[in-house]
DNA sequence: TTGTACGCGTTATCAC
DNA sequence: GTGATAACGCGTACAA
């Protein structure tokens, strides 16, 4: 049995305000009773039980964050983000994953609420449209980040695919290739397609057509990055150089490209997307698109934050550039 | 404002202990009735307040999961394999990152049981002594996964640290490898002191004498995985094979050799430990030993699950056996 | 400056 | 089968 507030008030001669007034740094208490109360918590071990407190305040101290998927390569760095400044602001976080299942993400936007977080940080995925509606009636905090919010529903923390799809072609193109392959998880995923867009348009303006044997489909993964490397490589006219729209991808046809005895950049050059921590690990190092997830996760939680502070829902839509981080990946013709 | 209890129990026309009981499937409640509060519930979009409820029962339902660094490239898959199997038993994970900071941690614990978790898991390093006697006096259930319990205070989730040194190094031995270097975190953790001791019981098995010149330390990250290679590198007498106490170390490793223009495995095998992500996507794929993350999250839950069920504490201590995961990196001679 | 009493939403005990 | 009502531990008007 752990001391409750009560046993403090008794122990120290006091009532149960006053004591409340000190655990809460309240005026109106003389310096005395205030430290003879702060001698005796220290005495009984005692800590506020945050249960009751949330109950009667309705607040609870906590953010919700859903990942729909935590073993995506930029979730640690993005949490690590969101746990440090939520800390700042004294919120605790509580994790859920979603396992890419919107269902299971539905019933952790239940169970938060019930459990009366404060807010929500929703990430990745494309979310379930009528929950977040709901969510937003009710005028309750959220905001998502890599999400697009297709008509403003929510607060967003978003960043600029279509102008990192054009920056990483882009480089490619200044570096004198013409012809440049391009494997992208389309239009399975919304930040695939708009880095295609950018792609498209980096070729475009330099006045190169469009090739579609050159532009290659498949999920985020190693293998699909493999694949999609292999069906490029089977091309009578193949690529020098390739953007892939997600450094996975990019690692995967990696290994479709050694395994043919071909060198990087040597034969083919490559720029990612996303600077995961593999990027610079493996050889050669990586030339890719830095996303900032770490700052991206704190900014997301100020957005969260502001969102609670006011009454009403705000919409706001936060989108960050991207940054290429030049490595060895790519070769200058 | 959302919907209470009351609520719910004013508009069906009956009491707030019926709604109660038909929320908690308890018997003894007719079907009429019962359909008709839960008819009510649907219309308001009733959902019962978690902390309320919490209050009075005095659990949660939520477990916390104390990671020391969660960019620790093991806790991904460690923390999901903590959430799936939590969400079997009906409880929701909250996690936080200690950032490898005791005192952090010790904070951590403090909150987590003011929220009144159920239980928590601590996870990599050594933890606050004290703070674990506290924990343990009190028998609030705590797991921890990684570390050693020294004196076995408190229950334990463990590797075969020893034998998987003795693992790795020795499949180096069976490739026909003498002259063995040993990259490892030392003394620093308990982890890479277990391991080494079983590359030195490989070494002596095999009759093979111990050149302290071939073991060098340094902390775990891979810059100090290339330094501590670049120093084996520069021996007179270098080693033709290397056992990594840990992947990110071996990692390291790779960089120092490869940019000698020295081979894997032709001129120097590695081994490594812990079987990451990464082990299998850079070149040549890392030969290491796979410790099951996963599972061992699992492991952790299931054993607090325990730990809550009884009175008082157990201090088991499971260890998992490691494997060998043969790929690239070793040159069988 | 300090104390009393009520409410937060739920479960559980006891009546009826 | 159903309904009052007392907890759970805390914050806060309001009173003293």
């Amino acid at each position: 049995m752990t001391a409750t507030i009560i046993d403090i008030a008794k122990k120290a001669g006091v009532s149960v305000s006053t004591v409340s007034r000190v655990l809460n740094n309240k005026p109106d208490v003389s310096k005395e009773t205030q430290e003879r109360i702060r001698a005796t918590i220290k005495d009984l071990d005692y800590s506020p039980n945050k249960v009751a407190r949330n109950l009667v305040l309705k607040r609870s101290n906590v953010i919700g964050f859903i990942a729909s998927d935590i073993t995506n390569a930029s979730f640690p760095e993005l949490a690590r983000g969101v746990v440090v400044k939520a800390k700042e602001y004294g919120y605790s976080v509580m994790f859920f994953d979603a396992h890419k299942d919107s269902r299971v993400e539905k019933e952790a936007i239940g169970l938060l609420r019930s459990k009366q977080v404060d807010g929500i940080i929703l990430s990745f995925n494309e979310a379930n449209r009528d929950e977040l509606l709901k969510l937003r009636d009710e005028n309750f905090p959220v905001v998502q980040i890599y999400r697009k919010s297709s008509e403003s529903m929510i607060s967003t923390i978003a960043i600029d695919n279509v102008a990192n799809g054009y920056l990483g072609t882009k480089y490619l193109l200044d570096a004198g290739h013409t012809r440049i392959g391009h494997i992208t998880t389309g239009d399975l995923t919304q930040s695939g397609y708009e880095r295609k867009l950018g792609y498209l348009k980096a070729l475009t303006e330099a006045n190169i057509d469009i090739d579609e044997n050159l532009i290659v489909e498949g999920v985020s993964s190693v293998e699909a990055g493999r694949e999609c490397m292999e069906r490029l490589l089977d091309l009578k006219s193949r690529p020098t150089a390739l953007f892939a729209s997600h450094d996975v991808l990019a690692i995967g046809a990696y290994d479709a490209i050694l395994d043919r005895g071909l060198s990087i950049p040597g034969d083919i050059s490559v720029v990612g997307h996303d600077n995961i921590e593999i990027a610079k690990m493996i050889r050669p190092r990586l030339t890719t698109i830095d996303t900032f997830k770490y700052t991206l996760g704190q900014a997301s939680v100020d957005l969260l934050i502001e969102e609670m502070a006011v009454e009403s829902h705000q919409c706001k839509e936060l989108v960050y550039p991207g940054e290429l981080v030049v490595r060895d990946s790519v070769r200058i013709l």
